[in-house]
DNA sequence: CCCTTTTTTAAACATTTGTTTAAATTAAGT
DNA sequence: ACTTAATTTAAACAAATGTTTAAAAAAGGG
């Protein structure tokens, strides 16, 4: 079946929205992507601003959603961190406007995380707090704050998806080369963060 | 003596843009934080875009500066990064918006960076690169491209600035208390990653 | 086929925004 | 004091934007 012009106005939103951001387009922009009229998307929508927070909510979601997945699972910490960055470039290998999209609308709207909330306490119960407390009691993990750990890791994945222009700018890298740089990035980052938080295991 | 009205306006352009962005604010909005007429900002500057243009290579300036300072000492490697990643927690410190302002530029103009290159140059000429190659080639320092070298630093010291607030939305962190959470951060990004890049060596 | 509801369109509205104009005020020079 | 130039202000303009309205077209049900 075909998609319904509610779709097609969500998919150009979604497009645009990720593109250039809430503040940087307008509603005749959405509606001219998705091929219709621009009272359409108020018809279906009510407002540019509940648009939004529909595609929003729905972007939070699947990039939440693997993470969940990886927290939840019964692998052991080290293999959660491997498995959540491995993730994590693969998704923004496909969505690298994400991050940012997420900043810029936290920085627009601080009530716009409330709706991740029930999904971090998903995390929470997993035990993986209670499993690092232990492994660092055992002195086989550093001794390092979850707020640490979680900007480490998030730093490491996300930023150089959001940089991609400015490395281009520094060292004149290939905008299509970029995507084989970041796969070798990868490694490096998994590397280092392991390295550093697991200190006496033997690595490469 | 009194700041003249351009340089109050030229001030009350940098707050306001690096607050909310180019689109994301108005030439009134700026006028009023200056205490003046919109008019006047024309006035003096034009357009909004040339004035926005003014404020940024000022920004860019600024922040270039200490990193092609500490570039352009006679440091071994090892202290240019770390001295660079010092440099660039104190100064985040103060100016903690700049990253995102300066990626959302030049996602708006992707000829804004133009202007730093005659900077880096000044980089390039500093001999750092050789210097890399050869203690790789001894075997001192891990084998890694220069482009993964800027992407770890500038990830580990940029990312935990913006993130603020969503680091406040999944730790519950206290927005103050971040500040003294950055400092502690600091001191894990730059053991991680001259344990990473020196493997030989004995390190805390 | 007719009636009702849903969908779509073109046009209009009010507001905002960047920019300009023209007059008023101030400063400077002689 | 007078003239000229520089600064400041209020008002206006045109274009853009979010939203609404009212009419037209399409779809569905009986």
């Amino acid at each position: 079946m075909n998609p319904s012009a509610e779709d097609k106005i969500k998919a150009a939103a979604l497009q645009v929205f990720l593109q250039k951001g809430y503040a940087n387009c307008t509603s005749r922009e959405i509606a001219r992507e998705a091929g219709m009229n621009v009272a359409l998307v108020n018809y279906y929508f009510r407002s540019k601003s509940k648009l939004f927070a529909i595609v929003f909510e729905s972007v939070m979601n699947d990039f939440m959603h693997s993470m969940v997945q990886v927290f939840s699972s019964n692998l052991p910490v080290r293999s959660k961190i491997e498995l959540l960055i491995a993730r994590e470039y693969e998704f923004l290998a496909l969505h690298p406007e994400i991050p940012n999209f997420v900043l810029s609308e936290i920085e627009r709207n601080p009530n716009s995380m409330d709706e991740i909330k029930p999904m971090l306490s998903v995390i929470l119960k997993s035990g993986v707090l209670e499993e690092v407390e232990l492994l660092q009691k055992k002195g086989e993990m550093r001794s390092i704050d979850m707020v640490s750990i979680t900007l480490l890791l998030m730093s490491n994945c996300q930023f150089p998806f959001m940089a991609k222009k400015l490395v281009h700018a520094i060292h004149g890298i290939d905008l299509a080369a970029y995507e084989n740089q970041l796969q070798n990035h990868r490694e490096h980052v998994v590397q280092m963060i392991l390295n550093y938080l697991f200190p006496n295991e033997a690595h490469g």
